[in-house]
DNA sequence: CTGTTAGCGCTTTCAG
DNA sequence: CTGAAAGCGCTAACAG
């Protein structure tokens, strides 16, 4: 079976080839009979065109890399809807790469999209990454980078987040005004710009409430359960135990549920929960299951977006900015249908 | 700034762009000093293969698409977890292609796909699909294409799936054993392999109870909320209340737990639950809440494995297979870590 | 309005 | 062991 290429339709048409790639282009200056003749068997061929051809001819792909941390039950696959939503809008291809929170996969992925397989890059850095040369490296070669959610200060671009610090505030205060005084912060990670802008949120709300931080009540978890679960257990079965909990990701608030469940901890009784977390059963855990909730399908589409203005004025460096939306605090009984 | 090919390289190195071809790709005939000599420079330079080029010249790509009906809190984002880790090990690319349930993008992206831009497809076709003659197409053009949950029957391809049938049986049957009388079923789609399957077991476990089956339990919901909650309000408030709700969905499960906290309808004192889910959280949600979990990663690894050895087989037909994987019955308290 | 031609960067015969 | 040359399918000058 004869592959359908522009040389097949031209050869069936007794046109050039480029009379065709133009008539399909729908080029001002083809007549419109010729189109139509063109239209007619492309249709009837069912002709696609090659995508490797031409994004070797045009140095464009049309195709954009989208590298996170994973996907899994939350925020991130939220955001993917997002921005394939806006990919699929605007003609654009969307690649995933997962780093697994590894900072040697991230390092390597990100090597590899230099070699012009994207023509832009939305990214939210993963959790053990320190060093951020590899990003700058691919920056440098002048290929667009867009940072969401977690993003890197290092590296001058635009970025898409939310209001970590405010969120941080507004979540201990809520603790603090359910009566909450010893209470702590789960952070995921000392590298990532959210956990800590979570935690200067955390510590100011102390401060402004006159509760005097408290360096055991902030404990560093990790991505791996298995070492996060032992130290949540320490903490919750020490003689002094927090009454209350903000879990700076997700991950982190349900560990903690499995452990109160496993130390037969009530929850809201013994101690209340706060976290950051796009569960839609979240709010149905329990009554003290307010929940900090962001945008991440806006993200997602906000980022993208962005991005696809920035090709599509191909300038990489055009204007950066940094867009920041807000989370909500979600408490209980909202259903939203 | 010169870009950095392989002419560029083969310039500096005074030799003939093919041997540094071939140096790169380590080819037999190449002298070792050649080569190292190559390694060196491409190193320095940070080269990397033009991939569409190559692509282009191979026929081939090396990417794979994915192409599903959504990404959010759920099933699939573990499925591409799973695809994404295969893909990485074997040095594929994943392309995301979100059908968001509706058959006509299903349509124009599976015809998009005819262009080689992909190697392979991993597919789960979407609820509203009824006709698959899209499919069928793609699949005639010689593109291996593998289905992984929501499978398509009139494609004689690959298939990997969980134990519907029997899942459904189980589910239903665990209700029953706990007191049930009056057991619902939220159906997803009639189109649907695995809701229709689902159903099968439900209706055989009724009937091996001696429970007569009653039409008005078998409710058909959509993946619009907006159409399914009236639905299920109107099951819930109903005088003739089921006893028990079997979802054959994890979406629908979590409207119900919004629809029965609505309505004040205890569970699972009034209303029992089970549900096919991979909410981390479900099984903390209540007592009743025994939920059906796929092992979704592994599905998603499995697909992508399959779909990688009929890719290197190079025989598009090669040997269908039909890989069935089991859910299990996951009961609350069984944290993990 | 249409055709001719020269590549995009890579792989792969075929020669030497 | 290395080089020359053709060509994957498409686009874009440039001619006419």
């Amino acid at each position: 079976m004869e592959p359908v290429n522009l040389k097949r339709l031209a050869k069936e048409l007794n046109l050039a080839i480029s009379t065709v790639s133009r008539a399909l282009r729908d080029s001002y200056d083809i007549s419109p009979e010729t189109k139509k003749r063109v239209f007619e068997l492309a249709q009837k061929l069912n002709y696609e065109p090659n995508p490797y051809a031409s994004s070797l001819r045009k140095q464009k792909s049309r195709t954009i890399a989208v590298v996170i941390p994973e996907v899994a039950n939350n925020f991130f696959s939220l955001a993917i809807n997002g921005i394939e939503s806006i990919a699929q809008e605007k003609g654009y291809h969307v690649l995933i790469y997962l780093t697994h929170e590894d900072y040697q996969k991230e390092v390597s992925i990100t090597r590899h999209l230099q070699s012009g397989r994207v023509d832009g890059i939305l990214m939210s850095v993963s959790a053990t990454t320190e060093d951020s040369s590899h990003i700058v490296e691919l920056h440098n070669k002048g290929i667009p980078i867009i940072f969401f959610d977690r993003i890197c200060d290092a590296i001058d671009t635009s970025r898409i987040t939310t209001d970590d610090y405010d969120s941080g505030f507004k979540a201990t205060e809520h603790l603090i005004q359910n009566g909450c005084k010893h209470i702590a912060y789960l952070s995921f990670s000392q590298h990532l710009s959210i956990t800590n802008k979570r935690m200067r949120g955390y510590l100011e709300a102390l401060e402004h409430y006159d509760i005097k931080p408290d360096r055991k009540l902030i404990i560093q978890c990790s991505n791996d359960n298995v070492l996060s679960y032992p130290v949540l257990r320490k903490l919750l079965s020490g003689k002094k135990r927090p009454d209350g909990i903000f879990a700076s990701v997700e991950k982190l608030a349900i560990a903690s549920y499995h452990i109160c469940e496993e130390l037969k901890i009530r929850i809201p009784q013994d101690v209340k929960i706060i976290s950051f977390s796009n569960l839609e059963t979240a709010s149905l855990l329990n009554p003290s299951m307010t929940t900090i909730t962001q945008p991440a399908f806006d993200i997602g589409k906000k980022a993208a977006s962005v991005l696809f203005r920035m090709l599509e004025k191909n300038k990489p460096g055009y204007l950066t900015e940094t867009i920041v939306l807000n989370s909500s605090l979600i408490p209980r009984n909202s259903t939203k249908v």
